[in-house]
DNA sequence: TTGTAGGCGTTATCAG
DNA sequence: CTGATAACGCCTACAA
């Protein structure tokens, strides 16, 4: 019952068991072990089985290191982005994560922190890691693109996801914010709302652009006056929003539907519409963006437009993996729009499930979605 | 100006630079040439210099592969955790990465799923990439531990965050729930609640049941009777802590306080409360746990315990990093227990900040925390 | 069907 | 202070 030992001192450690010892054991080549483990085809059933049965005996774990080395591919994918937090990134993560692993890779994940330098360092790392391909959404201080050439020019599968480099020579997903705020406006004149404010955000950020711009679309569709005094802008605060509404309430033609380009700004529209003692929806709808998760618990809950986070990790994947499958073919860069879903609730709609009840109407514009 | 071209039909393609390249660029060794990038003693100054600026000059990138396969240690830590969603992971794996990245490490992250087999799977993934350390927070379904004992047999740091194997000879970080539910209570007591119910979780679970043990210690100390009926148990979802307190306050001695153990059952709560009209916290004082987004933007804010997701990343990587330092020498195991931070908020004081206000009293028991 | 041998890029151990 | 050489574990022509 003594335990053998191979080391003095060396108590517990196994230490790992590689395929020349496999060989070893057998009285095989190398060649044979690796042939067995990978399934080659000119392997004898006899032997495979007997190779298969001693490294499971051993509990043999091929070394990826030695293999990507050989290879000169990892089956790591590299993401980066500004800080894994709050709501959007986290879920998109997790779609990354899942795809990815579907497929047999693994992620190593790198946070900026919003900090361009940070970025920089980041893809330097994932370069020297030898990873198959980089996921990035780039942080709010990237203004200059160069330090992605690096990238490109090792020929690395390069893709952008909701912040991402604007043109047609990248691969980049993201979400269709302009599609957004004409689903959310459009759902507001079809409840009966012929004053729709808009609390929208910074203009210089391309996503508040495209919300007000789908706002603009659906109101002109509609037959509706543009009047840039319903347009308020600000950073999406909660208590900005709510002061702005305060100063369109206080009025002689007050709003009586309300989209906001955030969830947070919908919120301090809705308590500040609540603290004037009117009634949402009758008196005043209200809609924000983004789906936060509070947007649920509210009383009423409020209609927003959910980002489809999952599916836009999905997505990326998706496009690294045809661009990594490519492996330096020529591949026409492919910009990946993700369709937006309307949640109705009862900030907008008296009827509506407390649950929100997504709002999936045929007739609408297509803008762009993931391949079936 | 034509670019120069070193292979055909390789338009854009550089390849990764090797130290093999620079040494011979300059006519010097490969020895040579790591010792200048490694910085290593015994190397001239000017050499260095050289060295370093055609490393510049041609973007040296080091392969981190071929690193570690040679040192037989990466770089990299792995973390296995069940979901990449909701507040608590995104958040200590945000604290993770940070502190790993400080460190010079990087972080593969895997998803369990709640689900043993992937667990397992994950774990030998890392393994296999050779990762330096192995952060684990325990999927639902794991009953059997063994799968670990292979990590631990190959001699590789494993700290347990969170979820955590039970006993003192593994390495764990996890917040002191017990603490977190004699804050709250005591808190309420200090507001002057004398009969205080306890919304309670699956009593399987440990955190639930430390954090009614808390509740309990409070209530002892207190000199309050411990009353079953004014415990109830449920999976802390919003609706049945409605139904809970519903059920409570049609007795006829209802409770004018209550310790929900999780932030979800608080909302129920107070909606229920306000349903029937009672005031918060006037008439009865409600208070959460786990700092969720929304309860502050609650009306009132509900006040709830923290569970310094953050530093629970960071303790985490620490106590991995001591372990891969101690690299096989004797270490004894260390369980360590963050202190929970309770934030008070309208909900259970009148004049409480909407923000929540830290309370930091010297007085209370010392339970354990990181060292400085 | 199996074996031999060389190399992926780095570092450690020697010897000068 | 510098260089030659041998690994680390795996893959893959090429040869048998």
């Amino acid at each position: 019952m003594a335990p053998r030992k191979k080391q003095v001192a060396d108590v517990n450690n196994t230490s790992p068991v590689s395929m020349a010892d496999l060989a070893r054991e057998l009285g095989v080549s190398m060649t044979t072990i690796s042939r067995a483990l990978s399934d080659h085809h000119s392997i004898g059933p006899a032997m495979k089985q007997k190779v298969l049965k001693l490294a499971k005996k051993y509990n043999y774990q091929p070394n990826r290191l030695a293999s990507a080395l050989r290879k000169g591919k990892s089956q790591l994918l590299g993401i980066v982005v500004p800080y894994i937090e709050g709501r959007f990134f986290p879920s998109v993560v997790h779609g990354i994560e899942t795809a990815a692993s579907k497929a047999g890779y693994n992620v190593i994940i790198c946070q900026s922190n919003e900090d361009v330098a940070q970025e920089r360092r980041n893809l330097d790392i994932l370069l020297s890691a030898q990873v198959a391909g980089i996921l990035v959404s780039l942080s709010r201080t990237t203004r200059d693109f160069r330090h992605f050439e690096k990238v490109r020019g090792r020929g690395l599968p390069l893709v952008f996801f909701d912040r991402v480099v604007e043109g047609d020579n990248v691969n980049a997903v993201v979400l269709d914010d302009q599609e957004g705020g004409y689903l959310s406006t459009r759902h507001l004149i079809a409840q009966g709302c012929r004053r729709i404010a808009h609390l929208a955000g910074p203009q210089h950020l391309n996503i508040y652009r495209n919300r007000r711009q789908g706002y603009l679309d659906a109101l002109r569709e509609a037959g509706l006056p543009e009047d840039e005094s319903l347009i308020l802008y600000s950073d999406m605060a909660q208590d900005q929003a709510a002061e702005g509404l305060h100063q369109l309430l206080a009025t002689a033609r007050p709003p009586d539907g309300v989209f906001a380009a955030g969830d947070y700004a919908a919120l301090g529209a809705l308590q500040e519409a609540q603290r004037q003692g009117l009634r949402v929806p009758e008196d005043v709808a209200i809609s924000g963006f983004s789906n936060e998760t509070f947007t649920t618990i509210t009383q009423p809950p409020i209609t927003t437009v959910d980002q489809r986070c999952e599916e836009m990790g999905q997505a990326s994947v998706r496009l690294l993996l045809d661009l990594i499958e490519a492996d330096g073919r020529p591949f026409t860069p492919r910009q990946v729009a993700l369709r937006p879903e309307l949640l109705v609730r009862q900030s907008t709609a008296y009827s509506a499930d407390t649950q929100g009840r997504s709002v999936r109407d045929p007739a609408l514009k297509f803008v762009g979605d993931v391949a079936p």
